[in-house]
DNA sequence: CGAGTGATTGAAAGAAGTCAAATCGCGTGG
DNA sequence: CCACGCGATTTGACTTCTTTCAATCACTCG
């Protein structure tokens, strides 16, 4: 019926709105709102390893993920990478960089088959311009986001990469653990290098450490690509150690 | 005549007019937003050492730079502390977290003598509803504050100390930075435990490095209150080197 | 089964932190 | 005006944490 629809899309009006409800932006927002952003919204599908878009590039969209895992890389100039953040359903993509009119920051990699909805600049301004909760709503995502870096900042500046290695586990755990019969799982696959490029310190440290909680019965065995934590509460002491 | 001015109030609304003007949440508006602004204002001055508002307090109000020079600390929950940034005229200090509605992340102290404007929650409100553009410019302002910290937390990440504390002063230098006959001069005072608590290291590092300095000639001579940059472009190598 | 990617681990080097002590500069009070 | 004391700074010696370098290993995919 759609014949407009891009390859893949697969969400209805409904799916579309449930997304919008848990996001960042319209969460809270009236009926009437979630619909209008609904009805404005592509989709669009990633498989894993695909970019979103690439850093550097023309800031002309902003996106929700729908469903699946997004790391947002950034590349620094002498070559190396630093993971900003992982963004999972509801999390707004690509916004502030559109909002403050400068090309995109740092390039979003799905970490798994993810999907997207989008916006382009113009619809996104008619929206707010009808609805002006959603600006309102835009400030408190920003807001969010800073304090987020700030607290990781304070975190990369003070701590030992231990304590930043557990803070940023459970970080993680909060937003997508799933429960299971072991323990908490984080159901995307986080390898080494990537717990390394967020925390500031090398896949080998990150590799030593985890062996170590593996020694000590924290996680689960190894090479498996989903880390499951069995013993949440000790990495919350290890995170908190003076 | 303004019985009701603060004590210490010295700005007629021209002189807060200029200061509004030069701000990131202010500038480039039309002239009548910046005199309503500065109608609303507040002002307040601060000794060198004095608190703005404590980390955890309420936040209930907003502030502008006036004059002078704020330190905004963070302390982390295992008593040290962090250097978020140092804000100077025209700079915004609370309005993340008014906006947010939760308490102050931080405290800003004052590096010297200080002056601000202030605003109530409810008297920005207004501004913004009247004053449309003022929510755009808000929204502009949290997003470089993104950008800035997404770059600290990069360079914290991923550099070596030298280097870090090279980015520091070279940011320092080009936001406050006063040309001398010696070379460029940070005007107010930045201790070495300042510095150190800006790039994640202790004051023992900083002094090794400033020394260090001081001997290659970078810098100017020791256990000054100002520091003095005497060959800037060497820094900015120090800054880049791989 | 072989290649390739990611992970693990040992050994050595290096960067920065900790501990400790001396020094300097400045303001205070005699 | 000068001695005293305090806080900031400098510096040396040592320790520790991380990284770097180098192999090896495990698992997955073709």
């Amino acid at each position: 019926m759609l014949q407009s629809a891009p390859r893949g899309a697969v969400m209805d009006a409904n799916a579309k709105i449930t997304v919008l409800k848990r996001s960042n932006l319209f969460g809270g927002l009236p009926p009437e709102t979630l619909e209008a952003g609904a009805e404005a919204a592509k989709e669009r599908k990633l498989d894993k390893g695909d970019a979103l878009f690439q850093q550097g590039d023309d800031a002309t969209t902003h996106y929700i993920v729908a469903s699946g895992r997004l790391r947002l890389d950034q590349a620094t100039p002498d070559g190396k990478n630093v993971v900003l953040r992982f963004m999972g359903p509801g999390d707004l993509v690509g916004s502030v960089a559109v909002m403050r009119d400068i090309p995109y920051p740092a390039t979003p990699i799905a970490a798994d088959e993810t999907r997207v909805l989008s916006w382009t600049q113009a619809r996104m301004m008619d929206l707010m311009q009808a609805h002006p909760a959603l600006a309102m709503k835009a400030i408190n995502m920003m807001g969010g986001r800073i304090e987020e870096l700030q607290e990781r900042l304070q975190q990369v500046a003070t701590q030992q990469v231990e304590r930043r290695i557990a803070a940023t586990v459970l970080k993680i755990v909060g937003q997508s653990g799933r429960k299971t019969e072991a323990g908490v799982e984080i159901p995307f696959p986080l390898s080494r290098q990537d717990l390394a490029e967020m925390t500031g310190t090398t896949l080998h440290t990150v590799s030593r450490t985890l062996s170590a909680w593996i020694e000590e019965g924290i996680i689960e065995g190894r090479r498996s690509s989903h880390i499951v934590i069995k013993r949440p509460h000790r990495l919350v002491e290890i995170s908190e150690q003076a």
